[in-house]
RNA sequence: GCCCGGGUGGCGAAACUGGCAAAAGCGGCGCACUUAAAAUGCGCUGCCCCGAAAGGGGCUUGCGGGUUCGAGUCCCGCCCCGGGCACCA
């Protein structure tokens, strides 16, 4: 016996998968294609090369790739790609600091994590792999701007953004995480600046209704892009201040409480507020004001907890249904970049509102009555945002609140004051970035033709050479002389290129389309390719991208379809998020020093080990804390199987004929049997990885319970070398060098060629079951019957048995229920 | 505050459609093999009580109620933990 080798088998099949290209698939039209079988586009979200893998990433390649094999051998054409994304901040911050030019600290990261995935024995087709980084890929990242720029769907425009001081970079908002930049944890601030923009906001409605497109997404995540579009039904009602001549339009969703709006705000921002207080006695106090807002970080600006602050404005403005002067105020706790960046106040029925009118002493009016409870709890029982019947509302008094809201939008269109309005939580998708490491943005400027589309034929915008990578407040490349200075593609006149490059998320929003033609040179993707092998039939990633890449990508999907490119609205039909790994139930981090290197785990045990591991440390949906003895428990595992394997190898025939055996030899199919149903099931049901391996822990642990007793005959030996050869084909997709190997020495041939086994039927169920006798709901005894027995002979059972008469005794037994094959319960009194 | 998850032995967990709570793993204890240890194999392992033992009884899925012959699972009300959003009118 020479002992479970991890080392040995897994060099043997990794050489093997390499050379015969076994993962490889053709696309149509080219040699070798399979048209005939079903296909299967499978793919993991695609790493970001920065120094080694992680096991978030050994997880994430583990799971996928079961999903991949188990697709296989159920006869689908399973595609199956890699690559990387590979511009972004983390590369270009490491230059800054050691001067190594970014590309090749990338590219060192990505040697590294090429090997150690073709060591992990992960099945990729490495003939489509894609680096987002080079200028094969980034030329049609760029052409697709250019596509996008024609449509108007990328625009340059001046508005508020996120400023990162630190990363000396804008950020898109979905990049702010409370205030501070998602990446480096530093306060943004607020600048106006020209920005480059895809109209993402365009695609709103069709981004919500089109969740019901989608096969199978975690709830959570659609939850989550709901919230962030955040679309709201309401109405645009204007107000006019005749002082200046001028309609301030609002958004509200609470069109019902019109007549109780008794003041106006208007955001620190509002472009009106210096033509309104210019030259009043207003102007000093409000001016003042906003340069303080200004000034104070969007963090402080965010906290709900500080009081109200504004100033009044000395003027008015007219309430368009009841006539009414309201005055105006500015205030910070109204946004610009919500709604029309004013708001009507009803203190009565918005809470905010009320705590303004609270500290300037406005007048609170109240128009929609509260039930009983309601007004009581506070003396007025205000803010009330509840329903009820309206009053103070003129003609509308006693209607009910949402009865009204109908009638008043009409009458507010009729009017010419108002209409139906939605609005949208969601912004524009702020894509310029002033950093090095990124997909220049392909336009030049012009100072006759203005902003200038570079041609297609002139793709890609090569990334240039730089000494510096540390923005300054501009992008590096601006210090590319010779790059920047260019000359116009329509008046060849002298012009500037574009220095700003494309966020990331650009990058990852059509990668998997490439990824089904990659070596294009002619196009981004050959259009029967893309219809052929998409939508992804089952994606798989981390939860943090709930929003932002997964957003961004429906986004570029919808619109390349709008645009002929593509033939799908939605780009993943099923999805499935990984929980996080922890260890000592933190995050993995190299400050807490509690990493886990997945190399070392793989060198010391196998990559079957690590990998299976993974998959049966809980349900691969939610996280789970790294165990070293986990690791050895599962280590154990497979080499038991590699044991048995050795043991029971050689000798004649694997399968037999069900109805013919016996005894324990019958026990153990019986065992095979169940567990190919168990595992295939908790494929079919979520991924339930943990518990399917544990059923092939199973079966291994039941044949060496029955061993000894099977070893002499003939029959016997053949079961042992069926549970073994099973336990191998059922564990393939977690482990598979040794599944190959166990399958290859028991049963011969190829396992990833074989088809998923099938349960036998009749071997899932069995003559005689245990009938569970309860008295009272309590369990009181376990009896064997015959599984087809009526139920008055259970019942007769139940009664007989000594310990059940116990319970019995004395009472009266008032209802029997049976559950046939399963239970008696007795309820006595 | 609002929206999602989750709460079950010493630990991470299982439990199909309401029907034996705790599968498999880890850890722990014991036995075999061994000069010994490791490795390996086998067995025991939710808590409490009675019993020398065999055995018997009770309790137990965050808390409190309810529905049901029967609830980890369904309903109502709460508590705690994790995640997302948050002055979005």
């Amino acid at each position: 016996m020479s002992g479970y080798d991890p080392k040995a088998i897994e060099r043997r099949w990794q050489q093997v998968w390499a050379e015969e290209r076994t993962w490889e698939v053709a696309n149509p039209g080219q040699p070798g294609f399979e048209g005939d079988k079903p296909k299967a586009y499978v793919l993991e979200m695609l790493p970001y090369p920065s120094g080694e893998p992680h096991v978030g990433h050994l997880k994430c390649y583990a799971v996928g790739d079961a999903i991949a094999h188990f697709r296989r051998r159920h006869g689908f054409e399973v595609i199956h790609p890699m690559g990387y994304d590979a511009f972004g901040l983390p590369a270009e911050n490491n230059a800054i600091k050691t001067g190594e030019p970014p590309r090749e600290a990338t590219e060192r990261s990505i040697d590294s994590f090429r090997r150690q995935f073709r060591e992990w024995g992960i099945s990729i087709d490495w003939s489509r792999e894609l680096g987002t980084h080079t200028p094969e890929y980034y030329r049609w990242t760029q052409w697709i701007f250019l596509r996008l720029f024609e449509r108007g769907l990328a625009y340059r425009d001046e508005a508020p953004v996120q400023w990162c001081p630190r990363d000396a970079t804008v950020l898109a908002n979905e990049q702010v995480v409370d205030g501070r930049c998602e990446r480096c944890g530093t306060p943004v601030e607020q600048r106006r600046l020209e920005q480059w923009f895809f109209r993402i906001t365009d695609y709103a409605d069709r981004l919500l209704a089109d969740f019901d497109q989608l096969e199978s997404w975690p709830d959570h995540v659609v939850t989550m892009q709901r919230n962030w579009i955040g679309r709201s039904e309401g109405a645009e009602v204007s107000f006019r201040c005749e002082e200046v001549g001028l309609d301030f339009p609002v958004f509200t969703t609470r069109p019902d409480t019109l007549f109780g709006a008794t003041f106006f705000v208007l955001a620190p921002e509002h472009p009106e507020l210096e033509r309104l207080v210019a030259g009043t006695p207003a102007e000093a106090a409000v001016r003042e004001y906003v340069n303080d807002v200004v000034r104070a970080s969007a963090e402080e600006r965010g906290d709900e907890a500080r009081p109200k602050t504004g100033v009044p404005l000395g003027r008015s403005v007219v309430n368009p249904v009841n006539g009414e002067e309201i005055p105006m105020y500015v205030a910070d706790y109204v946004l610009m970049e919500y709604g029309t960046g004013a708001i009507m106040a009803v203190p009565a029925h918005d809470p905010r509102d009320y705590e303004f009118a609270r500290s300037f002493d406005l007048p609170v009016r109240r128009v929609i009555e509260g039930s009983d409870e309601e007004t009581a709890r506070d003396a007025e029982g205000l803010p009330y945002a509840g329903d009820g019947p309206m009053t103070g509302s003129g003609s509308f008094d006693g209607k009910h609140n949402r009865e009204a809201y109908e009638e008043i939008v009409g009458w507010l269109a009729a009017e010419g004051r108002g209409r139906k309005a939605v609005n949208y939580r969601l912004r524009d998708w702020l894509v310029s970035r002033q950093r090095y490491w990124g997909a220049p943005i392909p336009v030049v400027y012009c100072e006759g033709c203005g902003i200038v589309a570079v041609p297609d034929d002139q793709l890609p915008v090569e990334l240039p050479e730089v000494e510096d990578y540390a923005p300054q407040g501009r992008s590096p490349l601006a210090a590319a002389e010779d790059w920047v200075a260019t000359e116009c593609p329509r008046c060849g006149k002298p012009a500037r290129r574009e220095t700003d490059t494309m966020d990331t998320f650009v990058d990852s929003s059509w990668y998997f389309i490439r990824y089904l033609d990659s070596r294009n040179e002619e196009a981004a993707w050959d259009r029967a390719a893309a219809d052929h092998w998409l939508p992804v039939d089952q994606y798989i990633g981390g939860v943090e991208h709930a929003i932002l890449h997964l957003m961004y990508a429906r986004f570029f999907t919808k619109a390349l379809a709008d645009l002929g490119h593509l033939d799908v609205q939605e780009p993943f039909a099923n999805l499935f998020t990984q929980g996080m790994i922890t260890r000592d139930g933190a995050k993995m981090s190299k400050s807490k020093g509690n990493t886990v290197s997945p190399a070392e785990y793989v060198e010391r045990y196998g990559a079957d080990t690590a990998r299976t591991y993974v998959c049966f440390m809980g349900p691969p949906e939610r996280g789970g804390d790294w165990s070293d003895e986990g690791v050895e428990g599962v280590n154990r595992f497979l080499s038991r199987l590699w044991r048995l394997c050795e043991e029971v190898e050689g000798g004649e025939g694997a399968a037999l004929e069900a109805r013919a055996v016996e005894g324990d030899a019958r026990a153990l199919l019986a065992k095979a049997h169940w567990a190919i149903d168990k595992v295939t099931r908790d494929f079919q049901r979520g991924f339930q990885f943990n518990t399917a391996i544990a059923a092939v822990m199973e079966l291994v642990n039941d044949a060496y319970r029955l061993k000894e007793g099977l070893h002499g005959d003939e029959q016997g030996a053949a079961a042992m070398r069926f549970a073994a050869a099973t336990a191998a084909s059922l564990v393939f997709p977690f482990a598979p060098h040794l599944g190959a190997e166990v399958w290859e020495r028991l049963a011969g041939g190829r396992v990833w060629e074989t088809p998923w086994p099938q349960a036998d039927p009749e071997l899932l169920s069995s003559d005689t079951v245990t009938l569970v006798v309860q008295v009272n709901g309590k369990l009181r005894d376990r009896i064997e019957a015959a599984s087809d027995a009526p139920e008055s002979e259970l019942i007769e059972l139940a009664r007989a048995s000594e310990k059940v008469r116990r319970h019995l005794d004395g009472k009266e037994v008032v209802k029997e229920i049976v559950v046939p094959g399963k239970l008696v319960n007795l309820v006595v009194r």
